[in-house]
DNA sequence: GAACAAAACGTTTGCGCAAACGTTTTTCTC
DNA sequence: GAGAAAAACGTTTGCGCAAACGTTTTGTTC
């Protein structure tokens, strides 16, 4: 039924391991030899098994992506340049998606862990690094994306997340805001943390007062910015500062629909999505953060490819840097420095 | 070092055989035994070999999905939907991104066919059906998705592309317009021709003239309706049908930028992705095409696991049905009826 | 308590391939 | 033309597991 090596063999009048030799091209091969191997293999259509030879070599040319909400333009665009760098690599990728929940994360990394990939990229949705390393077989290839846990256990490529805050709070005071609300991601997660912590600090040494209703906190999913935008509001703040390309989506149009107008109403700093549609038009009308996505995954898939080739590789950690564009200079675009 | 299964044997004091059955619920196994096998394997901290097994049972658990564009919002909701599907029933989901590549795609095929998945979903870039066909082996269960070929040999889960856009121009035509333009998607697919074809078949029903230039192609990538858009204004359009959920935010943004209105200024309708922003702004403003990407991921989940499962299955194809939603008369829709 | 069945487990094989180990043939050297 | 080296290929093993095939033990019947 199925052709293998040993019916290329037996057709070519040569031996199954010079067969594999010239595949693979581990062993000399003279070339009349090989021409037979070549032409038996066409006439039979063989082609290797792919498990057979994972399981006989051990690797499996696939790495795992862990990602908390694939339909999210963040991940997919990551996504999207993972597989990028995977594949001229070739390798495969293989996706799971978590939705944020943590049961899912766990059963995701048993299953890809054990066997199925040669190594894995996490975008954990957990807080505790001990539940998530206790999912880890000892060894296994990890490098963390996005976001990180506070050990140099795993490496890990992320962006700055304090530097960008900290800077819209200290532009928002200069220009005479006070009441400046923010909207965070889910509260466990090491960016919104960072992210919280210099708001805190920058509303700080800009001797503005600190309120505990103007931080609010949302999922990162479907309209979860809208609740958190009506308590703001109800505060009444003079600027909004949100922390995720999606939720600023939603600020926008929401915005928009209760008639109120960024930058004369109402200033914004949000993180976005470099090509989100809302960004494109309203660009001009607030600060805007964008995160370096493509050089994520990209440097996402290169970390990964070399604690699979070299586990012994030391840990790495690195961090990217936001672009941070003020509408106040538009087409003028600075680079925040950590 | 790797813990294996006759490690566990050993520790329980019984044969391999005993601890596979216990593990995999195959054979009776007696309760005292099985505790024992189940406290050495957590003694042990073993985990079942993937490889190994995938080698040994011929089954990967694992389905490929090509796709043209992972980062367009139309696939990702579509992964995320087959992968919620999947992983639901136990399997996994590799990705591959085309870039709309012929040459990646058979690269893909070929390499996912060999063994390294139990099925393939495809949403392929290709015109030539002797092509694709070559790549596929005899049997391997094949779905082809949102874009499909002329004959009955794969089954396949796609959207009705006929009614939605002959609506439209009936729509448009008993609205008074006469210039009407369309932007189609890659030319060589089959969804962009059966839109194309209904256009052309509705404005010849409707004693509308035809002109080529009403005519446009773009490829769904970024930026590519511009310039479509460019030669469709210089004709003076009253209307434009965009095929496609990217290129209507592009068509909206572009037209914004350029002063024109929707509606006052020309009538536009368009396939649009559910969620994206620009559709929840301009939605009372356009007709809007809203294609049910959810269920055809789920249809292509069901349809794929059908043929791994029993790969004599009867060849299926499902066409799904898109809402269809009128700007005149907000919050109703109705269904097209193909 | 012989004969037989059912219960509960053990022994062994082979999936397809890569590669360690081995053999033969050719070529070269003096 | 004997001996050694290099070239070119062959034989065999084992990766870890599932399952086909076999064996032993424990009832059960008359």
């Amino acid at each position: 039924m199925k052709v293998t090596i040993s019916d290329v063999a037996k057709l070519a009048g040569v031996s199954t391991a010079t067969v594999s030799h010239t595949i693979n091209n581990t062993r000399y091969v003279s070339s009349e030899t090989k021409e037979k191997v070549y032409r038996a293999i066409a006439e039979l259509g063989y082609t290797p098994d792919a498990s057979a030879r994972s399981f006989r070599t051990g690797k499996k040319k696939i790495i795992g992506f862990i990602v908390p909400d694939i339909a999210n333009k963040f991940f997919a665009t990551m996504i999207e340049s993972v597989e990028k760098y995977l594949s001229a690599n070739g390798y495969q990728l293989i996706i799971a998606n978590t939705r944020e929940n943590m049961e899912r994360e766990e059963t995701n990394v048993r299953l890809l862990t054990a066997g199925m990939v040669d190594g894995l990229l996490v975008a954990s949705t957990m807080e505790d690094f001990q539940r998530f390393d206790a999912l880890i077989p000892t060894g296994f290839p990890v490098v963390l994306v996005d976001r990180i846990f506070d050990t140099k256990k795993f490496s890990s490529v992320c962006v700055s997340n304090f530097q960008p805050i900290y800077r819209s709070v200290c532009r928002l005071a200069a220009k005479g805001d006070r009441r400046i609300g923010i909207i965070g991601g889910l509260p466990r997660l090491s960016s919104t943390k960072e992210r919280i912590s210099a708001y805190r600090q920058a509303m700080a040494d800009c001797a503005l007062p600190e309120e505990e209703g103007l931080i609010q906190y949302g999922d990162s999913m479907e309209k979860s910015a809208q609740g958190c935008l009506d308590r703001l509001l109800e505060r009444g703040c003079d600027a909004i500062i949100v922390c995720q390309g999606l939720m600023a989506s939603e600020t926008i149009i929401y915005l928009h629909q209760k008639g109120i107008q960024l930058s004369r109403d109402i200033d914004l700093v949000s993180f976005v999505d470099y090509d989100s549609e809302v960004y494109t038009l309203y660009a001009d009308q607030m600060d805007s953060i964008i995160q370096p996505v493509e050089e994520l995954g990209q440097a996402a898939g290169e970390q990964i490819l070399k604690r699979v080739e070299d586990p012994e590789a030391p840990i790495f950690e690195k961090v990217l840097t936001s672009a941070y564009k003020p509408y106040s200079q538009p087409g003028s675009w600075s680079h925040s420095d950590r």
